[in-house]
RNA sequence: GGGCCCGUAGCUCAGGUGGAUAGAGCAUCAGCCUUCUAAGCUGAGGGUCGCUGGUUCGAGUCCAGCCGGGCCUACCA
């Protein structure tokens, strides 16, 4: 509703000042300053003053003279030295919201593809894979809240170095067969992805202390390239099982995905065949003849030495199967995959992965428009050389629609190191901060830390609900740790590095989830108990007219909250722009401080007066629903009490 | 050496394309539960926006140069 009225007022603006001065601006409504300035303001005069070379105040007073008027638009007042202040007329305003006018939305043909989570199959996930996460689908959320249509997919490197390393060191540290890795698999005590983690931080060590021991590398990437035999087979095994768990661990905090394309088809269906023959046709490539990187292909410019696609060995580096992969999600490889059902989810909805036999699905996915790859920063580098690629081949509206949605890692301060018996070298211990390193086997692993945040919002429920079925209480709890977790992860915004800290994560109270979840719940509790009292919710529509809303909303207090709630579309479209989910977050908080505000000062099932009395309901219901809309593009639930 | 990012309250962070008196959470202190759930609310203290110049009517925001920190610059991703 906000956001629209944003609009309205924009190119009226726009059109009034291009028509009066023959001058092309775009004018960007602000916030006032003070919120009894009104609801919005101009800085117009401003801008025009240096062309039109006259004072702004006068400038402003010319438009809010001159300018018809707006629909919804109750006042425009020119302030400071040449501000515009606009007040709306707040009883057409909340008869528009009660009257549930429908918020246009942005329907563009457009398909955008948003690649998120991509963690290598070798390992259990850590802390900084649930922020790519978080990141990723709380941004397929708000794209898809604002009309947008998205395809979520989680790229899976089932045959790059890192399942190559856990691999070997299956076969060669632990000479374990094909078999007794599928022994390991069912048996119940063992946690695969917990057992690999270990396992790729101790062969990642053996690596750096018996360099020559590195061709062991080499020779499993072959023989996983090449797609037979016993070592291929244990890669599988283990790339498949690690998805599962992947999968598992991603739909405790409700990520979901629509399909898992497999580095291993993009080989074998020839996806890289067919880059590298375009890459070396269109000269985006050359072979390397001589210094340190003779015998690889490699692609000049990004860096001094260029960066090497084809190893000296003959293997694809990671970047170039990604740029195999870029070409396929826009749809110019010439190739496709097949695809296969892995699993459906709990709304039905069936997630695909890629497969290399031919079968005919009738799934076609790929051909975005745009692509958002969520990759941390430090990536940046790769993400460069892949739309360098693509730019070398010709595809330069692709590369500019390649989009590199970056963000800085997540890593540990020394204290929290300390807190979680994590030994450091005497090197780290001065550092502001230590990264997460999955090679070193250092990090906060995702499942263990949610553990943790259900056990502790466990206690909590119980405190207060110790009557309830235990499993009501789970089920409670389970939704009260998550949206700790999530809002955590995103109230960050992209650029900053998260100093992981424990304590701060396990924080139910202040600037948080739970807190959100609160406010909704409370919020729920008014009309319950409204209806446990004997009392029906009213027919909001037919009790309160204009009238009655203007009357109600003439107390400012009133209004601000109203308007507080009512700029849901407007957070999120701006956080969209923004490409900031942090934004959406502190909205939410926002809104949840306002009406926990609203809550604690007025009595609301007790109110004497009638009309105030249903004003008041109705208000709390807008914001229950603007809440819960707002906390589910978060990926947060209400859960039934608190 | 080159590229990218960061430096704002004791701590952790926000501060749309420059604009009105620099904000929030945590922590600290003082209050508020016989009244819709205290995971809450009210109030207080706390700032040389790293430093120095520049652009401008106006700079936390833009430009330059310093200082401090991080990441990348791999035949790992």
């Amino acid at each position: 509703m906000f956001h629209s009225i944003e609009k309205k007022v924009s190119s009226a603006f726009h059109s009034h000042i291009q028509v009066r001065y023959g001058i092309d601006l775009a004018v960007p409504i602000e916030q006032p300053r003070q919120s009894d300035f009104g609801e919005m303001a101009v800085a117009a005069a401003f801008q025009l003053a240096k062309q039109l070379r006259q004072a702004p105040k006068k400038i402003a007073a010319e438009l809010v003279a001159e300018i018809a008027p707006i629909e919804g638009v109750a006042a425009m007042e020119v302030a400071g030295n040449g501000y515009i202040n606009i007040r709306l007329d707040r009883g057409a305003y909340g008869a528009a919201l009660l009257g549930g006018v429908a918020e246009e939305t942005v329907a563009t043909g457009e398909k955008i593809i948003v690649e998120h989570t991509n963690i290598n199959p070798n390992k259990a996930a850590h802390i900084g894979h649930l922020r790519n996460a978080a990141l990723g689908d709380t941004f397929v959320r708000m794209l898809r809240a604002r009309g947008h249509r998205v395809e979520v997919q989680n790229y899976i490197d089932n045959t790059g170095v890192q399942v190559a390393d856990v691999v070997a060191g299956f076969h060669y540290l632990e000479h374990k067969s094909a078999a007794d890795v599928r022994a390991l698999l069912a048996d119940p005590a063992v946690r695969f992805d917990y057992y690999c983690w270990d396992l790729y931080a101790r062969t990642s060590s053996y690596y750096k202390d018996h360099p020559e021991s590195l061709p062991w590398r080499s020779a499993t990437l072959h023989a996983i390239e090449a797609g037979e035999g016993e070592v291929a087979e244990m890669a599988h095994l283990v790339a498949d099982a690690i998805v599962q768990a992947h999968l598992a661990t991603m739909l405790r905090l409700d990520v979901e995905y629509d399909v898992l394309p497999r580095e291993s088809e993009i080989l074998h269906l020839q996806f890289w065949a067919a880059a590298f023959a375009l890459l070396k046709e269109r000269k985006a490539i050359y072979f390397e003849t001589e210094g340190k990187l003779a015998g690889c292909w490699v692609m000049p410019g990004l860096s001094e030495e260029g960066k090497v696609i084809v190893r000296g060995d003959g293997t694809v580096v990671y970047t170039g199967k990604d740029i195999a992969y870029q070409l396929w999600k826009f749809g110019l490889l010439g190739k496709d995959f097949y695809y296969r059902p892995l699993a459906t989810y709990a709304d039905g909805r069936v997630l695909w992965i890629t497969t290399d036999e031919p079968v005919e699905s009738g799934q076609q996915f790929g051909h975005g428009t745009r692509v958002y790859n969520v990759i941390d920063s430090r990536q940046s580098y790769l993400q460069d050389v892949v739309e360098a690629g693509l730019r070398a081949l010709g595809f330069t509206e692709q590369a500019a629609q390649s989009i590199h949605f970056n963000y800085e890692m997540v890593a540990l301060s020394p204290r929290c190191c300390a807190e979680l018996g994590i030994e450091l070298s005497e090197e780290d211990r001065k550092r502001p901060y230590v990264e997460v390193s999955g090679r070193k086997g250092l990090g906060v692993k995702a499942d263990d830390l949610m553990d943790s945040l259900i056990a502790k919002a466990l206690d909590e429920v119980v405190s207060r609900h110790a009557d309830n079925a235990a499993e009501e209480n789970r089920r409670v709890a389970s939704q009260i740790a998550i949206a700790a977790l999530r809002y955590f992860l995103l109230k960050y915004t992209r650029n900053t590095v998260i100093a992981f800290d424990l304590q701060e994560a396990l924080s139910f109270e202040g600037e948080t989830g739970p807190y959100v979840q609160y406010a909704a719940v409370r919020a729920r509790n008014i009309l319950r108990k409204l209806e446990e009292r004997g009392e029906r919710v009213p027919d909001f529509a037919e009790e309160l007219g204009r009238e009655a809303l203007a009357r109600q909303l003439q107390a400012e207090d009133f209004w601000q909250v109203l308007l507080a709630a009512s700029k849901a579309d407007s957070a999120v479209e701006n956080a969209v722009t923004a490409g900031e989910p942090a934004h959406v977050a502190r909205y939410a908080f926002q809104l949840a401080q306002a009406f926990s505000n609203f809550y604690q000062k007025y009595p609301i099932i007790h109110e004497q007066n009638r009309e105030k009395k249903v004003f008041l309901l109705w208000m709390t219901d807008f914001f229950r629903r603007q809440l819960e809309r707002t906390a589910g593009i978060l990926g947060i639930q209400i859960p039934a009490y608190m």
